[in-house]
DNA sequence: CCTTGACCTAAACCAAGGTTTAGATCTCAC
DNA sequence: GTGAGATCTAAACCTTGGTTTAGGTCAAGG
């Protein structure tokens, strides 16, 4: 409780604050603020100061991550929500949706690719310049037929 | 057809003509190389020099790159088929079955993540700190409930 | 006042999966 | 035999998402 009298005094976060509430490293914190997903101002001695709402910033980040959306794209959401308070409702559906729908699409890549590889698996695949697995794009084989993949044994 | 002759009287490959067929970078098949995963030896120029298997081999690396396996194990994969010989639907199945599993992991977590980003936009999810998508080790908050995600509205 | 821990910056480093560049050498068709 | 195009090597560079290190400064309890 000693330790815990800091936080209750002040509103604002020091970085190793943030650090240990969040569950994200000091350097994350500081590399997210150079991308301009986060923001800080500086008390009397250069130190950074966050207001605690950066902590509900940091949390949708992380579910970005594991989500598996790129930096980038989660800054680009981001600017989206207010800094200073709770978003929407409205706001949250915005960025969930999209994230939804980018899930979505990895999902199906990945589902259609088990489909050929199981396809391929049964199938023996000795004409493997019309498998699917080899011709994502459809193209023909231009220079003859490609290698067969194995042995019809 | 003038072109063409060059392919037809030797039966090794240079490594632009192995990218040409393959439809891998010339960078891409020396980056490989030195990573083990597929081997040449080289003529009186110090020159490489592919066997025509190469091209099966390469094919399995551009199967195996789609469906998001790492280099490293591409490589350990690989390091069961042969090399101067087409691989039996055995050995093949020992790969692919191995990939499929992985494949299938992924799947399931993608879809596992997507039916809590579900939960998460449809209950409103006005109890962040048990939240299953800011809570995914299903650890306790230590330090009292978070932010909530958004405004009760 | 002083020491210790937290904090500061810039720059280097890591992994993956390559690409690009520079400068030298080889090969081949004519 | 010669010039163009293919190939060689090593090293630098790129992106993403950070971590580590070095060298210094700040804050605060005793």
């Amino acid at each position: 409780m000693e330790k815990r009298r800091k936080h209750e005094i002040h509103k604002q976060l020091s970085v190793g604050e943030v650090a240990q509430r969040s569950g994200v490293a000091v350097s994350a914190l500081r590399f997210y603020e150079t991308r301009g997903l986060i923001h800080s101002w500086r008390n009397a001695g250069n130190q950074r100061r966050y207001a605690r709402d950066v902590l509900r910033r940091v949390a949708v980040i992380k579910i970005a991550q594991r989500l598996g959306i790129p930096l980038a794209e989660i800054h680009d959401a981001l600017s989206v929500l207010p800094e200073k308070r709770a978003p929407s409702a409205k706001e949250w559906h915005q960025i969930s949706d999209r994230w939804r729908e980018d899930l979505d699409e990895r999902i199906d890549k990945l589902t259609k690719l088990r489909d050929q590889l199981d396809g391929c698996i049964g199938c023996g695949c000795l004409s493997l310049n019309t498998c699917p697995l080899r011709n994502p794009d459809d193209i023909a084989s231009e220079d003859g037929p490609g290698p067969r993949m194995f042995d019809p044994q």
